[in-house]
DNA sequence: AATCACTTGCTTGTTGACAGCAAGTATATG
DNA sequence: CATATACTTGCTGTCAACAAGCAAGTGATT
């Protein structure tokens, strides 16, 4: 949109710029009318380009909402990165539950985008879907090793199964996003984390 | 497919028949294919009819759809009530956990297909997404209504908030779904459900 | 119980929109 | 100027949706 006057750009300022165009196109009109009724002529066009550049760039329409999964999801990582730094064990998990609330109210486009994407990616034969396991293993991961540096520094309870704690919050996180995609009315999300605040020390500090 | 050899059937039971056939159809072909990938020429012609019949029938694609979803939901519940009866608090959740895992094992075709839909419904403009938060939300109010009966009843801690509750409940089995759907190998189903069992009868029950 | 008017189930022809590709034009780069 | 890279335009096959038609069932009248 507002491009330099003066016209002469590197061909990667070029490919850049249209790059980041039409990853933004795409997160307005999918907010708008979803995935499938977003089209690559839509956003090339939007973008302020001709209607076979999206195609011509990410190779396909899947190909593109991979890309903008996996740009959303840098951002929603670097959020994240910030704000629980070298915590570990409980601490650690509230401080991202606390960031993931956060991210949502701060930046509620990319939330919804990301969780509509995830949601995409669970058809069968979806072309991002290994994008979205990816995501969802580190997430995963990341929190089951939260839970085995608190056993190691003493402070979490050494007979909790760190994978199965880690698929319970993962769980729990997605579960809320997608309840509240659908229907952001349906429940007081301030209230629910700081109960699922309060389940995570209560199951996971050491016995009273 | 196996039709009657006596070919006097009713208007009722024609529909009823092809009704049945094409919804069969579809949850095959999403299973194979995905929403998106599934077309009504495939259904309409994988059921024994013609390419036109599913649209005649249903109106569109999402009307198939939404119809489908009620449907599956249905069996779901029928099998939930089934298992959940009359208990009431901490036994009622518990009772639907393991439904929920056994329904997860018994039909599996099924509990995939009805969270691609649900996933489908998360779709801005997606035409079945109110079918999607009825249903959830009709699911919130049974746990929160549980949590209420058991409080009444003292086997559940009068600090705990029913809506809190249900939400979290909620999101967790929704969240747990969503994982077994776009990777069955990436957890533990069963040990995950004995965990969060384990942490509803620590957090909700009176106090130690 | 036979006919006929009507309803409902189902199929086929058509249209406009879309994704993806291939061949072209414009812009940068050395 | 020549080549590479960014971008556009023409085209094709597929799809959902609709409309017009055909076939099978229904029910009232005689």
């Amino acid at each position: 949109m507002s491009t330099d006057p003066i016209q002469s750009r590197t061909q990667a300022e070029r490919t850049a710029i249209s790059d980041k165009a039409m990853l933004d196109a795409a997160i307005e009109l999918i907010l708008e009318r979803g995935t499938e009724k977003t089209t690559l002529q839509a956003i090339g066009e939007k973008a302020g380009y001709s209607r076979g550049l999206a195609t011509y760039r990410f190779g396909s329409k899947a190909g593109l909402f991979d890309e903008l999964c996996k740009s959303i999801s840098r951002r929603w990582l670097d959020y994240l990165a910030e704000d629980v730094g070298e915590k570990i064990g409980i601490e650690a998990m509230c401080a991202a539950l606390d960031s993931f609330f956060q991210f949502v109210s701060d930046s509620p486009q990319d939330a919804r985008v990301l969780q509509i994407l995830y949601c995409s990616a669970g058809s069968p034969k979806s072309e991002y879907r290994q994008t979205s396991i990816d995501i969802h293993q580190r997430q995963q991961d990341d929190v089951a090793e939260w839970v085995r540096a608190g056993q190691r520094a003493g402070s979490v309870r050494q007979d909790a199964d760190p994978k199965s704690v880690a698929a319970q919050y993962i769980a729990y996180v997605s579960g809320m996003t997608y309840l509240w995609l659908i229907d952001p009315q349906s429940m007081d999300f301030v209230r629910a984390n700081d109960d699922m605040r309060a389940n995570i020390k209560s199951t996971l500090s050491l016995r009273v």
